[in-house]
DNA sequence: ACATGTTTGGACCATCGGTCCAAACTGATC
DNA sequence: GATCAGTTTGGACCGATGGTCCAAACATGT
């Protein structure tokens, strides 16, 4: 009577969820998240808006779907690195770099606690933190700080990078941020920051933030 | 020969960029973020648009006006508290409480970096570890940490809150979380952490990341 | 060959942010 | 008090968006 669902390819490259999500990251990557339409992806994958909204249950869920499949890679990675130390901070860094070849990926993280790229991290995290020895309500704690850390300066760094493609526009942003914090106060107190903010290295300070966060956990664990 | 600018109302009750940014708080408190549209703001406003992008450079400008407004009155209140590590804490509180106030603040935060309220914020968050003795480039390490956490942590709570606006809610949306966590990974490891994070305090945790950070701050300035 | 239920493409809708411009108004000037 | 110049204002208009819907096109089991 009923025909069971068996795979009924339509056209020779048929399309599935992962070709659509695929073809959503290629977007992002080259145009940013702005340039991420359903019309856009319709015309790259030369179908019509019917046959996307089949597979996928709109823009949010596609978004989502997008960032888990760039996270997942990492977490994976990340995984198997030695002491929990060092696998914390690879895994951050490797987020980290994520971001930063996939800038919309940052922004994406710190919009929804529930979707999946960020139920990867936390649960990443989270077994870090139980080798490193950290147990009951700590782990919700520590988890949460490291996490939170993590997705804020995903979304600053992504917004930065979004900016300033080039070194020069960097340049001029990094300046922009120190003279905005300069001249609104002409206390002493914050020249000194500000100098030091104009030629700080994302990836360094980002690294550094995990290293805090660290030495805090272990100070606290005493 | 030119007339040179004086105030000169248009209605008994005139129009001024303060008025609108007040309005669009209003909104945004009622209705949520998507409900701010300037179709919304006009029809409050009884106007054109026309009107408001006269004083506006547009929704961007809007939104960063508005949560300026917002962080301002954090910031202020908490510049004068005692010794540095409290006043940290009470100005994190103070974000805290205000995104719980106004979930919107929350994503505003994360998503421009050369905003006025953010750097209102990191200022303020400069000043204090002066105070407490850190100088050089640990001042944009220990900033940018304790300010990438408060933007996450931001983000997500603001999400969380615009989701579960009553306690029922919020309930079925930690229980999700901790499924989710469980389902993903049979491992016994993360069930122990899945539920504690079934009944944890936002608030609480929230301030135990800020501690962490500060204990790690501490711990490597020695 | 035929019937069946699945896939697909595109027309359509309401709504958005933003631009533009002519009318309405105000205060200064003659 | 009439005129004028510059400022405010309201709303028509535009292109584009996300999402819904449905009839045609199709592969498959009978």
């Amino acid at each position: 009577m009923t025909t069971p669902a068996t795979h009924r390819p339509r056209r020779a490259d048929a399309l599935s969820r992962e070709r659509i999500v695929e073809a959503a990251i290629e977007i992002l990557d080259r145009s940013g998240e702005q340039a991420l339409t359903v019309r856009a992806l319709t015309s790259h994958l030369s179908t019509g808006r019917g046959a996307i909204y089949y597979r996928v249950a709109g823009m949010d869920d596609l978004l989502a779907a997008a960032a888990d499949e760039v996270i997942r890679a990492v977490t994976d990675r990340a995984a198997g690195d030695g002491d929990p130390d060092s696998a914390l901070r690879s895994l951050s860094l490797g987020i980290f770099d994520a971001i930063d070849a996939h800038p919309w990926v940052g922004s994406q993280l710190a919009r929804e606690p529930l979707q999946p790229a960020v139920l990867r991290i936390w649960k990443c995290i989270g077994v870090q933190l139980w080798e490193l020895g950290v147990r009951g309500s700590a782990t919700a704690d520590a988890g949460g700080a490291l996490a939170n850390y993590i997705f804020g300066s995903a979304a600053q760094f992504a917004a930065g990078a979004r900016r300033a493609r080039n070194q020069a526009e960097r340049r001029r942003y990094l300046d922009a941020l120190a003279t905005a914090w300069t001249e609104q106060d002409a206390g002493h107190i914050v020249r000194e920051a500000a100098a030091e903010l104009r030629d700080h290295d994302d990836r360094h300070q980002f690294l550094a933030g995990v290293d805090i966060f660290l030495s805090g956990i272990k100070a606290r664990a005493k």
